[in-house]
RNA sequence: GCGAGAGUGGCGGAAUUGGUAGACGCACUGGACUUAGGAUCCAGCUCUGGCGACAGAGUGGGAGUUCAAGUCUCCCCUCUCGCACCA
């Protein structure tokens, strides 16, 4: 055996016997215990980077681990492949967006076949492809007919920069997720999946995932935030219409004493048509829409409003409350109406005393005497019914339920619960996505695309309009068509999809990828769902896996599938940081642009000094970026995995150290020496087996420890996913070998050393595969160390 | 503001059920081997005092429970992440 560890030499030779042995193609077998593992799939933005690296490789330990114990794994791979970034792309470089992604998809698939993942390639699935997407058509028709997918005229999130929608899930303070530009609102045809049908149910299940992180059902609760309360019926004087608010202090109703309107409320322009009050109101209407979103919701922001002219009654006492359009008031949260009751609601307090309006007291602390004047603040607390007539002298929270059903009896109002989640508006007025599969018909309305005519296929050659509207719309060809029903002229729906629709599901389809029947094969996906164990960031924690766990209700209740939830367990990973390096000219600098001399870190480029940031995930804005190519380059697959495993436990962010990386590639060629120097001793004799009690002295002791490791390293990997204490374990033992400095004569001693290879040999190999491959291979093994 | 998580040597991090705090690695120091080594092997490495055996302190701070606390309870501080005018 070579006394150096050469990684080039070995790795490309077990990726290929990998390939060429089909060790990872798999298939259901019924008698088999299944394990499915899934690691998010990337978008094929042209290179895997170090974040790729890591979900992969935590991904990777599970699956060969799981391949080892027996089971049955599923472990596949494929290409979040539709969105925006190849259309900007394609504009840029004047090519097109498949061409584009395929060839990215191709260098990215080269990339992680390099890292020897355990893929099995003949699974892979990319969404870009009609024979995928044609399914997604086909689903979105049956939601269609179900009454789950439905057109409305809305405000919607709009970014200028995309010239696109962006669900509520996908703006972060108010900006655009994927660009940073500020989001307006703006009223267009949408469609929408009716994802508060299961708000419920979704939230109900949060807590009955106990394989997840309580930080990710934590956020998702929160994010479909269910408030118990009341609606309340406003009459509207001298009107016949009503004003529906919702309220969670049903309680204070004797206490409110003006109404406020969302500013984009319908009822805002007609109240105050023709009164003195609609200049104003238009004006501060006007106003609002144009006022930055986040500026909007920031707490502290001052409360202002309008009055629109017109005045409601209070159902419970008759009072005339004045009715205002106020900036505090939000159209996306209950009915867009709130009942204002400024002595129990600080907002509402503020605005009172901004405009003189009447503050009165309904809820009385014990041993206060709180009047309208008297009060710091809103009192927000428990207390004893005031002013409330018929309620008074009982405690407001029974209060709660009193008055809810006296105006249930009266038909006032009634108890109902209300959800922050709104439905998920999925129309993209952009190219590369799967369109959506609809015809509008002057005489019959919106007609579904006979499923014998899908998928409707992107037209090849779209014109891609930098910041236009909807491309599709500009293609004649597309656009016209005849009517299912009627066949007279009719036109094709010109959005596309969210790409978020196509990974809701591709979990399913990885099931049976080439069945060409239906979405997936019944009797696959069956056998496999759900996933036992999915691993990916966390910053996917409501976006994706919300909408993932609401496709497999409804492909549950369309009787698709078996499963009601995704995804038995959740393992979120850390980041990969490093910190930054900035010149005083040249701002941010690439790790290739400093020179670590001994008075410091210097610039390349102009020889000043370089001030070293701090630690941040790495970006190309920061450019704290290291290529995963040049440390495979360097040091090969199995140290660059060994570092990402070792550094860090995997849901804890992971801190870039050359030393580090430098540190796992010593190890294994300290592993690689200690097998060289006993393989000839080894080499013809049988690893020991027998009773500890038969050794003595050392060979008990590292006999003992190799046991020790085993139990260790199993342990950790599978309960705890601690590989870096895995890791730890495997070194304490090739340390005690070391230290031990048995003689290679000495009986029992080869037998027992063999035993200690091959365990060190098995218990790396999940981490560390075509190390250990070849290792087992000079054992004279000859088939997979995994099997 | 609400919710979640975290705080341990010079650094990354161990300590699984309350039981020797600091495993393993990095960095550093010393030694061995060597023409040489930035390779390798061995040893040291929490802080303070001491040549030393050793003594004292020590897991963000403060109190408590316990024979025993990084771990449990209470209060406080700091950091990270998520949500945030949610009526």
């Amino acid at each position: 055996m070579e006394e150096r560890y050469n990684p080039k030499a070995i790795e490309p030779k077990w990726q290929k016997f990998w390939d060429t042995s089909e060790v990872f193609k798999t298939r259901e077998i019924p008698e088999k215990d299944k394990y499915y593992l899934l690691e998010m799939f990337p978008y094929p933005s042209g290179k895997i980077h170090m974040g790729h690296v890591r979900n992969y490789t935590i991904g990777d330990v599970v699956g060969r681990y799981k391949r080892m114990r027996g089971f049955n794994v599923l472990h596949p791979m494929g290409w979040d492949a539709f969105g925006m970034p190849a259309e900007n792309a394609a504009i840029q470089n004047n090519t097109h967006p498949a061409r584009w992604t395929y060839e990215n998809i191709d260098a990215m698939r080269a990339q992680l076949k390099r890292l020897g993942f355990s893929y099995d390639w003949d699974r892979e699935v990319a969404t870009c492809r009609p024979e995928y997407y044609r399914w997604e058509q086909w689903l979105f028709i049956k939601m269609y007919e179900k009454g789950m997918a439905y057109r409305k005229e809305s405000y919607v999130n709009w970014c200028e920069t995309c010239q696109t929608v962006l669900a509520n899930e996908q703006v972060e303070q108010g900006s655009c997720w994927r660009c940073g530009e500020t989001v307006r609102q703006k009223k267009l045809w949408q469609w929408f999946f009716r994802i508060t049908d299961y708000a419920d149910d979704l939230l109900e299940y949060c807590d009955q995932l106990p394989g997840w992180p309580e930080k990710v059902t934590t956020m998702q609760k929160n994010w479909i935030g269910k408030s118990v309360g009341a609606e309340i019926r406003f009459r509207i004087e001298n009107r016949d219409e009503e004003i529906t608010v919702f309220t969670t202090r049903q309680d204070t109703v004797f206490g409110a004493t003006f109404m406020c309107l969302a500013p984009e409320h319908p009822l805002v322009a007609e109240l105050s048509q023709g009164t003195d009050q609609e200049a104003a109101v238009n004006e501060f209407v006007e106003r609002m829409s144009l006022q930055d979103r986040s500026d909007r919701a920031m707490e502290t922001y001052e409360k202002e409003g309008v009055f629109t002219g017109a005045y409601c009654i209070n159902p419970m006492n008759g009072r005339k409350m004045p009715i205002y359009t106020a900036n505090f008031a939000l159209m996306a949260y209950g009915t867009g109406a709130v009942m204002s009751v400024p002595a129990h609601d600080q907002r509402d307090f503020d605005f009172a005393r901004k405009y003189g309006l009447d503050i009165v007291v309904v809820v009385q602390p014990e041993g206060e005497n709180f009047d309208g004047t008297n009060m710091p603040e809103a009192y927000t607390g428990e207390g004893i019914m005031v002013n409330s007539g018929q309620f008074n002298g009982i405690s407001n929270e029974e209060a709660k339920e009193e008055i809810a059903a006296y105006m249930d009896k009266n038909g006032i109002g009634r108890k109902t619960v209300s959800f922050r989640l709104r439905d998920w508006g999925i129309s993209r007025q952009r190219y590369w996505g799967a369109p959506i599969p609809m015809i509008h018909c002057p005489s019959c309305g919106v007609v579904p695309v006979p499923e014998e005519d899908l998928p409707i296929e992107l037209p090849e050659e779209a014109d891609m309009l930098e910041g236009g509207k909807s491309p599709l719309s500009t293609l004649d060809d597309f656009v016209r068509t005849t009517c299912p029903s009627c066949s007279g002229e009719a036109r094709r729906e010109t959005d596309t999809m969210d790409t978020f629709v196509e990974s809701s599901w591709y979990f399913d389809r990885y099931c049976s990828p080439r069945y060409d029947q239906g979405m997936f094969s019944r009797e696959a996906v069956d056998y496999w769902m759900p996933v036992d164990q999915y691993i990916g960031g966390v910053e996917h924690a409501i976006l994706h896996l919300l909408y993932s766990r609401y496709f497999t209700r409804v492909l549950n209740d369309l009787g698709l599938i078996s499963c009601r939830e995704p995804f038995t367990r959740l393992l979120t990973q850390g980041m990969v940081c490093k910190e930054t390096t900035a010149c005083p000219t040249h701002g941010f600098l690439f790790p290739e642009q400093v020179n670590w001399i001994d008075e410091g870190p210097n610039c390349v480029l102009c020889e000043s000094p370089v001030k070293i940031g701090r630690v941040e995930k790495m970006s190309k804005s920061k450019r704290n970026v290291i290529d995963p190519n040049v440390l495979l380059d360097e040091y090969g697959a199995d140290t660059t995995r060994l570092f990402c495993l070792f550094a860090a436990p995997p849901e804890r962010d992971l801190e870039w150290s050359e030393q580090g990386v430098e540190g796992s590639f010593r190890f294994l060629n300290r592993v690689w020496r200690m097998v060289a120097d006993w393989l000839p001793a080894v080499k013809d004799v049988e690893a020991y087996d027998g009773s500890p009690d038969e050794l003595e002295g050392d060979l008990r002791d590292l006999y003992r420890k190799i046991h020790d490791t085993i139990r260790r390293v199993s342990n950790d990997i599978e309960e705890r996913f601690h590989f870096n204490t895995a890791i730890s374990a495997v070194m304490e033992l090739v340390n005690t070998i070391y230290s031990m400095e048995l003689a290679q004569d000495t009986p029992n001693a080869p037998a027992v050393m063999r035993r200690a290879i091959e365990s060190v040999t098995l218990l790396l190999a999940p981490m560390v595969p075509h190390f250990s491959e070849e290792i087992w291979s000079r054992l004279d093994y000859q088939a997979s160390v995994l099997l």
